[in-house]
RNA sequence: GCGUAGGUGGCAGAGUGGUCAAAUGCACCUGACUGUAAAUCAGGCGCCCUAUGGGCUACGAAGGUUCAAAUCCUUCCCUACGCA
């Protein structure tokens, strides 16, 4: 089901299978654009509640828009505050991440509920029928958002490409609750569309599919959300690490075929080669910016701990061959100095070489696509990858 | 030489008769991170074992008191500050 394709925008082409950049607040963490550019990035995804809350989206739109404000010259993104409606409530103070892969109990549904009440964290999101609350993690402040105050804060970012607001659900959530909570986003799917189209303008909406774990939920939402009048689609929510594959297949099976697919949140490289060989288009992952601050680090061979003793005196590049900025010029054992010495170089030159790594991994897809050797080229990156 | 305060795990620094292999922080070792609550978080950190338990060695050194000492006593060594 992989296929190569180019999305037109405002700001520029991106071709795709493309890998889309971060950058939450409007900023590439720890990263400059040049640099983001130079690591061979096509577009960067913002947040409209983060950029909601500070500086607030009437001042980004004063600055001319996210791109000009941030300096970036290429197409942009923002998410719409959905998967935040996840990340500051049920899985907040948890533990949970999105993508389950350990801790299998997560997904029984019972995990989702603390049994001690004073140890538990209190969400910072409360859901109703027409929208959500969320409190600041910032200062606590409380702001409601419905689907039309999230495409509102988007049209004032004014991206080139932004998504229905939805609510992104926890692994540990019943199937009763995922089927409720899909209700939910199909009925807000709606309400953004038609929020989108009152406000007009250039910019393209996509609307967001759910339905946790489950097929007929999946395939439920890829049609209903498919049959919307959307420019492209999200595909959203959590999985079980094995059966994230095969929730993505449902889903693009059922989606139109020649509009965009973008698989919110992925960006592990396994992850990454199963989505574009199902179909998907684009990704975007905090991986490789977090992951780079943390100190972990991509090479072809796995995923490395610069920190680690055993690197201290390695004079070698992260990864032989590797023509980013950081291999360029670095080595192993500066960067894990820089590390320990807490600078703030450390983060950016890990980041620099991270992005540079999984956006040329996708090119690499890309090609292969266009080449017809994809089965190949997936064989011989993960032959070398230890994961 | 006299006076005062001290000498505790790699470092800083709690503890001042049993609940102490010794708080806490740093350093060190390892791990986690998937639409960013995150330059974050978690675990480990004397040695050994027939390991959710047991043994050994340790709080400057050597003696001693006590059922029991990092904690009390004696002597010695060393450090800081003050006075000669």
């Amino acid at each position: 089901m992989g296929r190569a394709g180019t999305i037109k925008t405002q700001h520029g082409v991106i071709e795709t299978p493309a890998f889309v950049t971060v950058g939450t607040q409007g900023t590439v963490k720890a990263l400059t654009p040049e640099i983001v550019k130079d690591a061979g990035a096509q577009v960067v995804l913002a947040n409209t509640y983060h950029l909601f809350l500070q500086p607030g989206d009437e001042i980004v739109k004063k600055a001319g828009g996210l791109g000009k404000f941030m300096n970036w010259s290429g197409p942009t993104m923002t998410d719409s505050g959905g998967f935040q409606v996840f990340s500051l409530g049920a899985a907040y103070g948890k533990g949970i991440s999105k993508v389950v892969s350990k801790n299998k109990e997560l997904l029984l549904p019972e995990a989702g509920y603390d049994t001690d009440e004073k140890e538990a964290k209190p969400r910072l999101v409360h859901i109703d029928h027409d929208g959500v609350m969320f409190r600041s993690h910032i200062n606590g402040d409380a702001h409601y958002f419905t689907p039309e105050k999230s495409i509102e804060i988007q049209h004032n970012l004014g991206a080139d490409i932004i998504f229905a607001f939805d609510e992104c659900t926890s692994p540990t959530e019943s199937i009763h609750y995922q089927r409720e909570a899909l209700d939910r986003t199909h009925r807000w799917a709606k309400k953004s569309l038609i929020h989108h189209k009152k406000l007009g303008g250039e910019q393209a909406l996509f609307g967001i599919v759910q339905g946790g774990r489950h097929e007929n939920l999946r395939k439920e939402s890829a049609a209903v959300i498919g049959a919307m009048d959307f420019d492209g689609f999200g595909i959203g929510g959590s999985f079980a690490k094995e059966d994230m594959n095969t929730a993505v297949q449902w889903v693009n099976e059922v989606l139109p075929e020649e509009k965009p697919r973008h698989l919110l949140g992925i960006g592990e490289p396994l992850d990454l080669f199963n989505a574009v060989e199902s179909g998907c288009d684009l990704f975007d992952c905090v991986i490789p910016t977090r992951l780079g601050r943390n100190g972990t680090i991509f090479t072809k061979r796995g995923k490395i701990h610069i920190g680690n003793a055993e690197y201290v005196t390695d004079f070698s590049p992260i990864d032989e061959g590797c023509e980013c900025y950081t291999c360029k010029n670095y080595t192993k054992a500066y960067i894990a100095h820089l590390f320990r010495g807490k600078e703030m170089l450390a983060g950016t030159l890990a980041s620099a070489h991270n992005l540079y790594f999984i956006i040329h991994m996708v090119k690499g897809m890309r090609q292969a696509i266009l080449d017809g050797n994809f089965e190949e080229y997936k064989e011989s990156f993960l032959k070398h990858y230890r994961i």
